[in-house]
DNA sequence: CCACAGCGTACCGGTCAGTGGAACGCCGGG
DNA sequence: CCCGGCGTTCCACTGACCGGTACGCTGTGG
């Protein structure tokens, strides 16, 4: 790997980006140097675009660094996918909440990670690590795994014959255990994680399939502590609004 | 006003701002030539722009036109403000939406609009016509007439002396007798709104307080039909919210 | 007290990325 | 068949963008 071989800093757009990008998941405030070092762009030039991007409200200037700023909330939340799948899911999600009572995802592939699209979660909720909007690895989550599952070949052997970093002392590495749950996981539509990505997480997810039963378009999922929370009391809960929401989507006319 | 006076279309960063702007709040997939209506831009332009913003994953192209896609998503989610708000807040909206089964939104101000941040509803929900990352007058809701109530002296009166639409019959288009509703809003820490903004729907909003307990930094409501739904009956529950999260923002270290 | 390092800001001439008008091929409909 | 609307491609000109350089500020430690 070269030193510049991400695509497209040299271009204004291709910079503009990389400085949205330049902030984590975790970063509020990034101070100016801080943007230089993490895009390796020019002092001067990061000068001039984050100016830019201010000016479009897209970033936010404040006395201690940038923060990205609510014009990129309020884009964001118009992306198409994301939004009709949330907002035809949050009555499901509110549900299985009120019956579990347990922190909720939604969420669906791209590429070979989950993208969490929504989040939902009471004062109890377990600390996870998980956000809408962050990525996880599919291979150690319960959304990922049955996710997996349920998608196409090509990605499940992608999946299988990457690397499958350790996260934790439980987190399954090997291709063949991974499959074995994978193949588990596709005939139960069910799949289940215990602390595969997260210490003291539990969890279970089910598969939000598409009119042809074949692939998912996304999933859901219960997690919970160790300890009270048992994944196998929530199976049933998940399932259905899985399949709940799975007949209402279908029921659109625009799909998706 | 001149042809092409929004500013920063003579720079490749406000071009690409513009056609993403261009999807308003319920257009899903805009044909090419629809872009470049709307944007004004030559066809050429768009085509080219609008293939660099596929290649950053900020549009996606389908065979009938592009859409905006999740890379945008993602990183909306990240803005500072509204995450932070929407992680702590979550609780809080749960058990209200518990206690109450209506919908609830939490919404902050930008300029003289309110923005939502969030909507969580069941399957009861009343049809409203807001988003999460959608925008509303201040004069016609809840929430707004709640945030203006207790924001800058300065934001009052430029909503005040600005032209106030009205969307129902019932909206005040009368600044005086907003004025009033203000005050007394400022007075009862909540405001209500009766068919303002959209025919058959009430609503309670509470202000969520800066430590200082001078001016909001967000708001909370309850929003029901007409017919089962009373205002008053929530009231005390959208308060308690609103207060309870107020303080948790108040004991976090960086604020905000 | 001063040298210094790190930061944010500002300037500016050269150059190449970006520009947009024009032309093309493809439909579907009259 | 001809026509209007669409998406795509091409290309020579030009001004938007580039990034090195220099400045002023602040805190730090020698």
């Amino acid at each position: 790997m070269g030193v510049a071989d991400e695509q497209g800093l040299d271009t204004v757009l291709g910079k503009a980006v990389a400085l949205l990008r330049a902030f984590g998941a975790d970063d509020r405030l990034l101070p100016l140097a801080e943007l230089v070092r993490r895009t390796g762009l020019p002092k001067g030039t990061v000068h001039r675009v984050a100016g830019d991007l201010v000016h479009h409200r897209l970033l936010e200037k404040t006395e201690h660094g940038y923060r990205l700023a609510g014009g990129l909330f309020e884009l964001g939340m118009r992306a198409a996918t994301e939004r009709t799948l949330l907002e035809v899911a949050m009555p499901f999600l509110q549900d299985l909440y009120e019956r579990t009572h347990e922190t909720v995802h939604l969420g669906v592939r791209d590429g070979t990670e989950v993208v969490y699209v929504a989040k939902i979660g009471g004062h109890r909720q377990a600390r996870s690590p998980s956000r809408a909007g962050g990525r996880m690895p599919m291979h150690c989550t319960a959304l990922g795994k049955v996710l997996l599952a349920h998608a196409d070949p090509a990605v499940r052997s992608a999946v299988l014959s990457g690397p499958l970093p350790r996260r934790t002392p439980h987190t399954i590495v090997a291709p063949g255990l991974l499959e074995q749950q994978l193949d588990r996981a596709l005939e139960a539509g069910l799949a289940f994680e215990r602390e595969e990505s997260t210490p003291g997480l539990l969890c279970v997810a089910a598969p939000v399939l598409q009119p042809d039963g074949a692939t998912a378009v996304a999933a859901i999922s219960v997690t919970g502590p160790i300890g009270r929370f048992r994944p196998e009391a929530h199976q049933n809960a998940v399932r259905a609004a899985a399949t709940a929401l799975a007949s209402t989507l279908a029921r659109r006319p625009g799909g998706l």
